[in-house]
DNA sequence: CAATGATAAAATGTGTACACTTTTGCCGCA
DNA sequence: TGCGGCAAAAGTGTACACATTTTATCATTG
């Protein structure tokens, strides 16, 4: 008898290595513009200041080059790649493209009951962001996390991998993160998450290209939002 | 007065290291489909195949494991990744739109004289591969050639680091790469030259969105072309 | 005989030493 | 002062040893 109690398929990966960790820490440090743009970073110091060996340093940094995070050359190192503005836009070009494709995905793949449950508990979330009740300086995080897992459950549903790569080197911009979108305008926030709830609904509708062409006007429309945001900045800057 | 010869920028490049070589030899094996599909890579046993020590292959293989080339487990190391049929179709959906972006890019920012020759060349290359007197047998070889170089120059044309690496893990599928193109009916590649005219064209005229338009049209061809082609290969593989 | 558990072999992850390259800083020299 | 050029320092690339984990083998047991 003693049935033994499996562990569920998804959760084998209890045990991960120093490297990988590594990895995911510098990423997100990456993400976050935590190291300015056009730094070398050093093995030696970077390795004392995370308190790890070399070994392991260098393999996370070998893999966040591959995926375009780093640049590396040849006897010179690891260097942060600067981003100009042109990159900067191609970018949303290009990620509009991609998440309009996951969308179509989506949309022509169905989604589990799973998958709607957290699209729609995003969607709430968002909602409950832009109530007039939340604080205002609470409003930022809390549609950041919304709004991300509004995108990565579609990313999911879309179920492919080559997809999410696309969008993962889309977003290593730090500045096109889904992160960073909270710092607009809060009406263009609000044409946004509408926007969420009719791509929501044409994949529910299984309408793949409705979904397509909301998803690419939605992305393409952020990329508005963030250029008038940058061109306010930059006024502010001259004062 | 010996005025010593700058090197070219573009050539101070001369020395480069081990895990590069490594690397750029292990991607186009991978890319040519030289280790089965699923399969796991032994370091020990190949870096005693490719007479190298463990620690250049390693970095080696972490790189192309951030590309998304090879796969990596935790305490299981890396194995090449199976690639079902849909991610193979997927591949061509996002590739149609990379590409398409490419082109449409190259179209707003214009050909320098070198890369239009060069372009102009490719095309040259490829009525000559598909003249009448050239022999069947080096016909593949030929056009493969040719086509690869004329999306080469697009993808430069572009200049987006972004869409390079996008395109790049478009053809991480081995099916998809250009060098598989090749395998195909011949009136396929006849009209696909002809589209190859109409995209230059387009991108010499300056016209983005027609540049755009076809270019997509174009991938999603070589899509029906490649599974047409797969559909006769399995119909004779049941003989 | 199948299932199980101990044990050995093999494979991967990490630490460290050292070779080679690049960078830095200094000194002589015009 | 400015300019090579040389030597020391710093930094990266590679080799190898060892630790840890996985995989294979095999005897034991019900």
């Amino acid at each position: 008898m003693s049935e033994t109690v499996i562990s569920p398929a998804s959760s084998p990966r209890s045990a991960s290595t120093q490297s990988r960790l590594l990895a995911e820490r510098l990423r997100q440090a990456l993400l976050d513009g935590a190291f300015p743009a056009g730094s070398r970073l050093n093995e030696v110091h970077l390795a004392r200041t995370l308190e790890v060996s070399r070994t392991p340093l260098r393999a996370a940094l070998q893999t966040l080059a591959g995926e375009g995070l780093l640049h590396h050359t040849p006897n010179r190192g690891f260097t942060v790649p600067e981003q100009s503005l042109s990159a900067i836009v191609d970018a949303y070009e290009m990620r509009a493209l991609a998440e309009g494709l996951a969308a179509r995905l989506a949309a022509e793949r169905g989604l589990s009951d799973a998958l709607r449950q957290r699209m729609e508990d995003a969607l709430a979330d968002g909602d409950r962001a832009l109530a007039p009740e939340t604080a205002d300086d609470a409003r930022r995080g809390l549609y950041a996390e919304a709004n991300a897992a509004f995108h990565a459950v579609i990313h999911e549903a879309a179920q492919s991998q080559l997809v999410r790569d696309v969008l993962r080197i889309c977003q290593r911009v730090p500045q096109t993160s889904a992160h960073n979108i909270v710092a607009f305008d809060l009406d263009d926030v609000r044409q946004r998450h509408a926007a969420h709830r009719q791509i929501y609904e044409a994949i529910i509708c299984r309408e793949p290209r409705e979904a397509e062409r909301l998803m690419r006007q939605h992305v393409l429309a952020v990329k508005l939002s963030m250029a008038r945001w940058f061109g306010q900045q930059r006024a502010g800057d001259a004062n």
